[in-house]
DNA sequence: TCTGGGGTCCTAGGACCC
DNA sequence: TCTGGGGTCCTAGGACCC
């Protein structure tokens, strides 16, 4: 059966969330990120993109490009609520969600339109207008029968945009794009591409096909066959429903040094700082460490990683923390180091911790237990008087950590 | 005054067993 | 009379995405 598969893509939604926190900031060229040594453009408002800033540009940059930017720090523990906010927006639709990442997600759409030939925009227009109203937040949507071409569309017309791919335009809205927008080609992989004269993704399709080796050659295992079922709608449409983006089977932190260095002291304390910085975000969840690593980057940016495999999965701190020091002192050759990390891997639910069920209740919850500060942040940001009180069991119930 | 920090996934190659 | 080769499992490092 054709599936009606939608991408739903967050509009620039790091500053939307600083928008709706702050009204000043609309219609402004404003940058998310750090402003200091090694800060990037972790997303910019469009005003700041007519100035020619973007993602992944250096701060120090991005100001000499625009200087009245006004730059804003990340603040991931407030866009995460509001993200949750969403996905619970579009739960009212249907519960066949895939979410992606903090502000994407996937939507199988195809029982509402069982009945419904005409497929047209009105449908997610209004989607995206209640969700505008409801929430503050402005998405982009893209239409097709697979995850991969619903993915495409959704970047084809931002912000507010809406974009249904049938399999007879594909060729026409996606074969003349640059190699680089193809979703799973990232910069390594174009400059390769490029270099065979590859530059855009109606070249890459036609070598396939071709049977061009020398392009085919460099693409991993089954990759030529998998693009081209993609390019002609023939890909996976399935939708792994999962129902939070804080489901993570890895928790991790990475630090920039104020200055790169080789003294042990200073690295060691930042690898502490990051290590307290997991534990914390780790220890709200209720579940078992099997595994740390370690991670160097380097002045050239190589990086080093170190990971200990846990005989039994911990949750103390002391007991992570010794391990995390013991193999510091192992590794740590007197390189000069520019950034360091740790990642809590191998996460597994702790099931030993009996809950009482009382205790899902919103109202059991002490004020400075982090379910409840996120619950009450969540209620507040839902602008609708009469959508009802989120209660913790609504939450836990659908938390289900661990690898598949 | 270049190049963050949150992740996931893949692969080459080493370790180990028979 | 020198170290084959099939198989599995594991991990470091890198590519990619947002």
């Amino acid at each position: 059966m054709i599936k009606v598969i939608a991408h739903i893509d967050l509009d620039a939604f790091f500053v939307r969330a600083e928008e709706l926190k702050n009204p000043k900031l609309e219609n402004k060229p404003v940058a998310i990120g750090k402003d200091g040594r090694g800060g990037i453009v972790s997303t910019c408002s469009y005003k700041a993109r007519e100035f020619g800033v973007k993602s992944g540009m250096p701060m120090f940059k991005a100001k000499l490009l625009c200087p009245d930017l006004i730059i804003v720090p990340v603040d991931f523990n407030y866009y995460e609520v509001l993200s949750n906010e969403f996905y619970y927006f579009l739960k009212q639709y249907t519960s066949k969600i895939q979410v992606a990442s903090i502000d994407e997600c996937y939507v199988d759409f195809t029982d509402l339109f069982k009945n419904n030939k005409n497929l047209n925009e009105d449908f997610f227009r209004q989607i995206q207008e209640s969700l505008y109203k409801k929430i503050g937040l402005k998405c982009s949507i893209g239409v097709s029968t697979t995850t991969f071409l619903a993915k495409m569309g959704s970047d084809l017309k931002k912000p507010m945009g809406i974009t249904i791919i049938r399999k007879k335009d594909i060729q026409k809205l996606l074969f003349s794009r640059p190699i680089n927008t193809y979703y799973g080609i990232g910069n390594k992989m174009s400059e390769k591409l490029r270099s065979l004269n590859i530059n855009t993704i109606g070249d890459l399709y036609y070598a396939i096909k071709n049977n061009n080796q020398k392009v085919i050659s460099h693409l991993i295992k089954n990759e030529a066959e998998n693009i081209i079922n993609c390019l002609e709608g023939n890909s996976s449409d399935d939708i792994f429903e999962n129902n939070h983006f804080s489901n993570h089977s890895s928790i991790g932190n990475r630090r920039t040094l104020p200055y790169d260095t080789n003294d042990y002291n200073t690295i060691l304390q930042e690898l502490i700082k990051s290590f307290d910085d997991c534990y914390n975000r780790f220890n709200d969840k209720n579940l078992l460490c099997g595994g740390l690593t370690i991670v160097f980057r380097f002045t050239n940016f190589k990086t080093r990683t170190y990971t200990k495999k846990l005989d039994t999965p911990n949750d103390d701190y002391n007991y992570l923390k010794k391990i995390l020091l013991s193999d510091f002192d192992n590794i740590f050759d007197n390189q000069t180091v520019r950034q360091v990390g740790v990642t809590f891997e191998r996460l597994i639910k702790n099931y030993n911790v009996q809950i009482q069920m009382s205790l899902f209740d919103y109202e059991y919850y002490e004020e400075k237990d982090p379910i409840y500060l996120m619950l009450k942040e969540f209620n507040k940001h839902i602008k609708n008087e009469n959508s009802k009180l989120i209660r913790a069991s609504d939450l836990l119930e659908e938390q289900d950590y661990g690898r598949k």
